[in-house]
DNA sequence: GATGGTTGGTTGCAACATGCTACCAACGAT
DNA sequence: ATCGTTGGTAGCATGTTGCAACCAACCATC
């Protein structure tokens, strides 16, 4: 578990996000949660980590508040972990660490897992950054307001 | 540094992706790099961070073709540390990391550093992971393709 | 051209996190 | 009752991080 002692770079939310999810398995925890994960076995299969790591992960990530631990839903006596509403709003998160992943480290016409709208099985629409008026925005284009009362 | 020597996850991008950047310092440094860093003594001051950690860092962000080393603008001899267009695009990732930090982990009013558009000052638009035909998707909507030349 | 502060590191070591393997208790089917 | 499955825990080896001390190159000043 990462804990910060370090200085106080705590009134960014990039930072307190990193915090919370910022290591190597918690976001791929989150990513196959996304993709129907719920069970301790299927975690530990799908990602090859070891058990004592994965307990120690869902553990945090249940203590802070992105996935919940549930009665199976099979009725059975064991639990499932499935994602919050705060764990569920990561989805972009994930989406634009899948997009970045899928332009800059695969070959044209490399084979890789591919994310598509269910409905017609389509790829995703690049995620945009966009400004309140709905311009198109790049990193150039914004600045860091150091700390405000919203 | 983290080594992947487990099983192969290799075929998902989110994977790559956390295996490029996935730690919590290299996050920062890329925000950091946002923001405007460029020197050594500026990363360092601004996160806190061990020298050595950062040289690390640095170096695999380089490595990985995150971050540039270029001399530095103001003709001294020393070196910069820019982002690349591969660095760049991470800036839906980071702007996704921060709008779920703002929207999670502050209480309402709470002060924190906010990302404006330059232009006007306001805040940006949330990011919203669309379809190709533009209707917006949430995460139940989409599914994984398991692997598939593109 | 010596001096002294700044920049950008490297090295050694202690502390902590991770991963592997073995073990184990509760569950569930037969 | 028993036997495989699930979901863990415990102990130990190894890897990674953080701290502090050191250091070499740069740069301004005299």
């Amino acid at each position: 578990m990462v804990t910060r002692t370090r200085f106080d770079d705590s009134d960014c939310p990039v930072a307190r996000s990193v915090d919370a999810i910022g290591d190597w398995w918690s976001l791929l925890i989150v990513r196959d949660a996304f993709d129907g994960s719920r069970r301790f076995g299927e975690f530990q299969r799908s990602l090859g980590v070891a058990k004592n790591i994965l307990t120690a992960r869902l553990r945090t990530l249940v203590a802070g508040g992105v996935l919940d631990s549930v009665p199976a839903s099979d009725g059975s006596a064991y639990r499932e972990y499935v994602l919050t509403e705060k764990g569920k709003a990561l989805f972009p998160v994930i989406v634009a660490l899948r997009q970045w992943g899928e332009q800059n480290f695969f070959a044209p016409g490399e084979p890789h897992s591919q994310l598509v709208d269910r409905r017609q099985g389509h790829r995703l629409r690049a995620l945009e950054v966009l400004s309140e008026d709905g311009r198109r925005l790049n990193p150039d284009d914004t600045t860091v307001h150091k700390v405000s009362a919203q």
